[in-house]
DNA sequence: TTGGTTGCAAATATTTTGCAACCGG
DNA sequence: CCGGTTGCAAAATATTTGCAACCAA
């Protein structure tokens, strides 16, 4: 068995410089600075952050960067299919980096978002009026509450 | 067996104005005429339609009504439980006026929103992780595909 | 009568775009 | 070097808000 292996990047062997220079590569963009810095930034993010979060997040090391290159980046990776563009609640925007088949639970006080696998959702078979009315990319499911921080704040 | 029974109004036995009356009086907000002409106009959309869109079907029968007023109209009728927001793909929030469980076929290129019921879905239990974050309050899946008069003019 | 509601206009918030300077390949 | 990319500013889009007039109760 070999070490190095590509796929399943966990948190221990993420190299962002690596992996995104092969992304580049592929989709025949340059890689940049700014760049490198969001896909670091959104990668390693666990809280489903929106362009803003991001903006803020960076601008403490790269006090050049600019908000408009922030979304047109993050709207690059997702083109790419790098990262997932999310539209919850009443609010702006905001991006998953993880592309794993998986489900969301949001809390509907504070907005926090919690990632779930379903396995058993998985296997369930759409009812065929549904796969009858055209291609099917994807489907996932959105559970909505109140977490427990915020039952007992209230 | 009587006719005129007020529980599961179908289109046939659809009494806009009895049913915002008595949904008014309960939340203890005035009935206004602008309230019943959006609670009609939402009501019996099927393109679970943006504000905008409610906006300018009702320009044509009421040319003094205000964009604002259909938001605000929008949100009074959102938080009284009355219909639903949605927000699906990049674009501005939708309402969707079914407020019975269901979910929902989104098309990625034109943007038309499918409703459908999936008893299999209905019966399943959210994995225990998930009912341990705090309290469940709707759940609902979300299938992308593109339908297939998008895949034909492609 | 009177306070909740509306229409107007202006403000906010979010995201996009034109363009010249810049820099990665 | 050169065209894709960035930063800036301004525009575009979506939604909210202050306020005086209005009208449903």
């Amino acid at each position: 068995m070999r070490l190095g292996n590509k796929n399943k990047s966990k948190d221990t062997n993420f190299d962002p410089l690596a992996q995104l220079r092969d992304i580049c590569s592929k989709a025949g963009i340059r890689l940049t600075h700014q760049r490198l810095e969001v896909f670091k930034e959104i990668k390693s993010a666990h809280d489903h952050p929106a362009a803003e979060d991001i903006y803020g997040r960076l601008k403490k090391r790269m006090p050049t960067i600019s908000l408009d290159t922030v979304y047109r980046t993050l709207a690059t990776f997702e083109k790419m299919g790098v990262i997932r563009k999310m539209h919850v609640l009443d609010d702006h925007a905001r991006f998953d980096p993880n592309m794993e088949r998986h489900h969301h639970f949001v809390c509907t006080k504070c907005k926090k978002i919690i990632d779930f696998k379903w396995p058993d959702f998985d296997e369930l078979v759409l009812p065929p009026e549904i796969t009858d009315v055209g291609t099917i990319l994807e489907q996932q499911v959105e559970v909505r509450g109140v977490c427990k921080k915020c039952a007992k704040s209230k």
